[in-house]
DNA sequence: GTCTATAGACCGATAGAC
DNA sequence: GTCTATCGGTCTATAGAC
């Protein structure tokens, strides 16, 4: 084998790599668009292929199953958001970054763009924890916000009296607040209005200050 | 037919009605169990038959569908919402009713007693809003959660800023708030340190005061 | 003997999987 | 495009109350 054919043989095999991630990337697409419309249960293998246009024996030798497809899903999911964080200026008050997160994780939700997964299902469950790319995200995201709670509550921004842990929560749980949309279903409130005030009732509170 | 023949055939109805009740709470409790446990798609009619210990046609005399099995549930849970409401002593500061109301909704929750039902399920939402009772109490609790609303508002205890309505979807959020089963899970901290956490998050804020 | 309610087999549809 | 499992929902034979 010459030098030529065998650089004509690395271009085809990069781009018939090429042409599987594309496809692959249709497919997660489509799929994070149905998770966030209608959700995990009511999302059909069936109709995620339909809407791929692709057979769903072709879905098959991308993944091996449902649960594979949504945890895909989830991994583009959260390493948008590790760029998110990554792109974030940096040296800004943590508190700040705290909030720009916060506020990132519910346009997310708004554009219908987050999946929607039901915490109890224990296949799905099991998908996700075995997901290295997922799970190496989630502990990514997890330590860097992390450290931001800490050192607002060090710089007295962040109420020190709620644990590390239950802050992050809660500031994971606004990536599923129904709030949102009731809101947005109201249809009473602007987009950035929505925004501000689940934002406002998060970080300030419901009390009056 | 005589005094007597109708005095029995009373009680004879009487009795039966009282038995078909009977039954009916322990199918309406089962199925609230289970919507708590597995949600409403994971949840099976053979399973609520098999689990109240009767057939499931006996299930199909008492509701005629899966959705207004769910729909009994969250009936009778509303109901529960209406009694611990009219039974917190009255005159008190509105702020610290929707707070007692805040803080049961999260005890239902942790109790594993608040079903979870798929907000995008349309069949579901549709058998809601067409059960009379479920309305009726729907909009009893939100008259009297949004008086108190107005009223805290008024009197400074309660951000002004922000709609009484964002105030109400905030406050019915924390029944299905995922964090109290994420840090009931982490297994950390005790049921009370959960709700105070979690209380003192939705009114006060994550940011220092 | 009649009548109701039950138990459990059964059906059609549909999903995931290959 | 097929196969198998499972689900929501129905049907029928029967047991037991009266």
């Amino acid at each position: 084998m010459n030098t030529s054919s065998a650089g004509a043989n690395v271009v085809k095999i990069s781009f018939k790599e090429q042409m599987l991630q594309a496809r692959e990337d249709a497919i997660v697409d489509t799929v994070n668009r149905l998770l966030a419309e209608k959700g995990f249960d009511a999302m059909t293998v069936d109709e995620v292929a339909a809407s791929v246009g692709i057979a769903k024996a072709s879905l098959y030798k991308h993944f091996p199953s449902k649960e594979h497809l949504a945890a895909a899903a989830m991994v583009k999911v959260m390493q948008r958001a590790q760029a998110f964080i990554a792109g974030l200026p940096a040296g800004g008050p943590p508190l700040d970054q705290l909030k720009a997160v916060a506020r990132w994780t519910m346009e997310v939700q708004l554009d219908g763009e987050m999946p929607s997964l039901p915490s109890q299902n224990s296949s799905l469950r099991a998908a996700l924890m075995a997901d290295r790319n997922y799970m190496d995200g989630l502990m990514d995201v997890s330590d860097r916000l992390g450290a931001w709670i800490e050192a607002a509550q060090a710089n007295g921004s962040l109420n020190p009296g709620l644990p590390a842990i239950a802050v992050l929560y809660t500031l994971y749980a606004r990536a599923c607040d129904p709030v949102l949309e009731f809101l947005k279903a109201g249809g009473q409130h602007s987009r950035d209005e929505i925004l501000e005030m689940v934002l406002s009732s998060c970080f300030d509170g419901l009390n009056a200050r």
